[in-house]
DNA sequence: CGATAATTTGAAGGTTGTCAAGTCCGGTGG
DNA sequence: CCACCGGACTTGACAACCTTCAAATTATCG
């Protein structure tokens, strides 16, 4: 009993945005510590998602956003033909579901990765508190703003690059986000598989297989299976497309260096 | 006098939400007409920008929303080595700015492609009157989520398509964005340049260009410089990827389906 | 431990990029 | 008014990067 009293509490009390770990990277930042017993309340307990299980799928009515708490996800399409294009990863903070806003259907599905937990957030009550709380309002479309920015990033990358340049962007993208996350920035560990990482990045799977054989025998990479450690950040950023000349730096367009297939 | 008076007044209506012709596509949809005067009280005037002039730049300080009121923009990003990805094609009634909500900076660049207006709305007082009419937060929410959803598709677009696919995509989403602008979908006219076009479908503008003419000798468009004629939606529909299982009709040129470089 | 899926590796071909040259159009100046 | 000029666009030839197809190898899971 003592013990089973005690689980409710634990288990109530990760439920708090105000013991909760992404406190800073989620809804709550900048948020004050009254506000926060608001935001709190309207949270909904979930239990954890296997590898595989959906939050939501496409054209499911909308109804609330999803911050990840543990795991990880991929966000994709798929249209009549069955194609299917994966547009995220997404890490422990990250926010899902706002796309579903404007049309008050969800325009594509997210999977877990893995074994995962999100927070379910009631949207309407959530716009609710939003407006009376102008922070959270404030924090609000600065979300969904950045989810914006990361998806114009995507967009670049997926515009004329090289498959080699893609993947390595990739690479560096991840390992920002998981020293943003407190964890090793050159230990990575794919959740995904190589098909959906293929298709996230607009190519195909032996595409991205014969890209980490050959990284790593460039010495960028350790490779083995889903993880992948940097061993030299330097000659990622450099793939990555920074000094794409071979010759050193700047030159823009005046003589692209023969043999890039850049525009 | 009497003639100033009245151009004055004209000027006034104009700029107002409740005499704009956009009414139903831009922030005002969905608000009472009360809350559309305080709306309207925080729109600021501003004169017409020509061709290849920006409305802002990357890293330019972050106050103002910008609504499309006539003409069009393109928007794009520019990295270190000066390559640029254009992002997207703006008509009226949609927003731009939304990208530097979360950074309180631009993170890309807006440049009109002919004369055209916009109205300015200071983001700061636009929050202020949000926070006390739920109505245009909600709609606040519903515009930026339905560029999310742009960015979504455009993604799809650029992952994994053939070239000819892309652009039928594309002059197929500009024909019905035409449509509920109440212009002729048939009649497509481009602001932007081939080399403008080819960038934000991720190819080269020899392509693009290859690609008017081939379409053009299918009977689809007919294309005269920056003035592009819809022909035959169906086939456009056709090349746009719908049907592409060779089951169907309109075997483009008679290359038997081989080859496809789909997944 | 065996069956199935995921990943890797190899060979060949195609779509599209690169390079190069020609055409068309608008604008300017004589 | 017309000729000239410069930029945008078109067209052609060739090559390369990546996809496709095929098969081997390795992991996963009951």
């Amino acid at each position: 009993m003592n013990e089973a009293h005690a689980v409710v509490d634990l288990d109530r009390l990760r439920r708090t945005c105000a013991a909760c770990g992404l406190h800073q990277l989620c809804l709550p930042a900048a948020i004050g510590a009254d506000d926060l017993h608001r935001l709190d309340e309207i949270l909904q307990a979930r239990r954890p998602l296997e590898r595989g299980q959906p939050i939501f799928r496409t054209d499911h009515p909308f109804s609330s956003l999803y911050v990840v708490r543990s795991g990880s996800f991929k966000t994709f399409t798929t249209n009549e033909q069955g194609d299917s294009q994966v547009l995220g990863f997404h890490l422990p903070g990250e926010i899902l579901g706002f796309d579903a806003v404007s049309t008050d259907r969800h325009q594509c599905t997210a999977e877990a990765l893995e074994r995962s937990t999100v927070c379910e957030v009631p949207y309407a009550k959530l716009a609710q508190v939003a407006a009376q709380v102008p922070d959270l309002q404030r924090q609000l479309m600065r979300v969904i703003s950045r989810e914006v920015q990361r998806d114009h990033e995507h967009l670049v990358m997926m515009g004329r690059r090289q498959a080699q340049e893609r993947l390595a962007i990739f690479l560096k993208s991840l390992s920002d986000r998981y020293r943003r996350l407190q964890r090793d920035p050159a230990v990575l560990t794919l959740g995904m598989s190589r098909y959906e990482l293929a298709n996230y990045l607009g190519l195909v799977v032996e595409t991205v297989s014969r890209l980490f054989t050959r990284m790593q025998s460039l010495g960028v990479l350790e490779v083995h299976r889903k993880t992948v450690r940097i061993v030299d950040f330097a000659k990622l950023e450099a793939l990555s497309g920074e000094g794409h000349a071979e010759a050193t730096n700047c030159e823009q367009d005046g003589a692209p260096a023969r043999g890039g297939r850049r525009a």
